[in-house]
DNA sequence: CTTTCCCGCCAATCT
DNA sequence: AGATTGGCGGGAAAG
């Protein structure tokens, strides 16, 4: 209660707010909407109308969570909710596809971060109606060999390699498979452009890590601070650092109270009637009974029973075997790294960027080892 | 000024 | 045709 945090500073009256609005607070409530274990199914709709928002603001939410496993497409406006559990397959997956294809780099021509892969999908039982038991089809007839040769100019493709959702897995990756811990989202940009980047192409991409990077961090899943010789905004993997989920999982700032919903205001105040064309803005309303009694303040009540077990997630950070159980210990060794686990990419320019960080972390590491070995939160 | 990023137009895609 | 999805970037708030 009361802990009116910070109350926008000089405005009284209900000041526009942007904050209130930040696809990271929306995309908390989301999961503090749906991180329930009754609950199994997501529907656009419903969450649209319960969060006060418009579609196309779910679509953002939605394809970035189903991108690291929280969330999986079942049918039209609707998908299943897999839960903070799936997060460490989504990972492990993602991590061996990107060391794969980088390794696999081999070939000439701009061999850019293309994606490809993606276990199910399409197909869809619409019978069976309950039983999810997991459908892992019996031998993936996918694309292991290429069917097709070579994707000439798959409009299709061309879309898909554009998406939130990609674009997404290989921000991640990007942690996940390099050492790399922290990260701009100037360079990730580049690193992921891999080759034109027009300033305007730029732009484009900057703005959808953003987004991006909005609800990992309402996950959790990375953090915004420096680099460390302070300065420059970046990006820190926080990825499952040894804390279970469930807990801890919702990020600060909850703006206000346990609203969830929110309620929409014109960005511009000047609304409405205005002579000549104004928008047309129709606010659709979605005639659902809503209006149960969704309020729960939750609070962190949930303690949970399932304690999640990093099963085949391991570390692979560790060079030693030892593995003291839980908790991981990230131990850079840079031997190795700077020997051949680097990642060779095109660029020059990325060369040098991946060696600026390269050097970057050497001070940090040096700077922790000579303190103590200590394992390192 | 720059960085962050909300909003929603409208084009692909899917019924 | 209509309904879903979801790129894309203008431009305004925040820093």
């Amino acid at each position: 209660m009361a802990s009116s945090s910070d109350p926008p500073p000089s405005s009284r009256h209900h000041t526009y707010d942007r904050k209130q609005k930040s696809l990271g607070l929306l995309c908390t409530n989301f999961l503090s909407l749906y991180n329930r274990d009754d609950v199994r199914v997501v529907g656009l709709d419903d969450a649209a109308g319960r969060l006060g928002v418009e579609r196309r603001r779910i679509y953002d939410i939605v394809n970035v969570l189903e991108s690291i496993g929280v969330l999986q497409r079942k049918a039209k406006n609707q998908y299943t909710w897999k839960g903070f559990g799936a997060i460490p397959v989504a990972l492990q997956e993602l991590k061996e596809e990107g060391l794969w294809q980088n390794s696999q780099e081999g070939g000439n021509e701009d061999t850019k971060v293309s994606d490809e892969e993606d276990e199910d999908e399409s197909l869809s039982q619409p019978t069976g109606s309950q039983g999810e038991s997991l459908s892992q089809p019996t031998g993936c007839q996918n694309d292991i060999l290429n069917p097709n040769s070579a994707f000439p100019r798959s409009l299709k493709n061309d879309r898909r390699e554009k998406s939130l959702a990609l674009l997404t897995q290989n921000f991640v990756k990007l942690f996940v498979c390099s050492n790399l811990e922290m990260i701009s989202l100037d360079d990730a940009a580049r690193l992921l452009l891999g080759d034109a980047y027009n300033s305007s192409t730029m732009r484009t991409k900057v703005r959808r890590l953003y987004d991006i990077a909005n609800v990992l961090t309402s996950m959790n899943l990375i953090e915004k601070t420096h680099t460390t010789d302070t300065r420059k905004p970046a990006f820190r993997w926080l990825g499952l650092k040894g804390k279970t989920w469930n807990e801890a999982s919702l990020s600060r700032k909850r703006a206000f109270g346990n609203d969830v919903t929110n309620i929409s205001f014109g960005r511009n105040r000047t609304d409405s009637f205005m002579g000549g064309d104004f928008s047309q803005n129709l606010k659709k309303q979605k005639t659902m009974e809503n209006d149960s009694g969704l309020c729960q303040d939750d609070k962190n009540n949930m303690k949970q029973k399932q304690s999640y077990q990093f099963g085949p997630f391991a570390p692979a950070y560790v060079s030693k075997a030892g593995t003291s159980e839980n908790k991981v210990k990230q131990v850079h060794d840079w031997e190795s790294l700077a020997t051949e686990h680097c990642p060779q990419y095109q660029n020059q320019a990325l060369k040098e960027l991946y060696s600026h960080y390269m050097e970057a972390w050497k001070s940090w590491y040096s700077e922790v080892a000579g303190k103590r070995s200590t394992q390192v939160l």
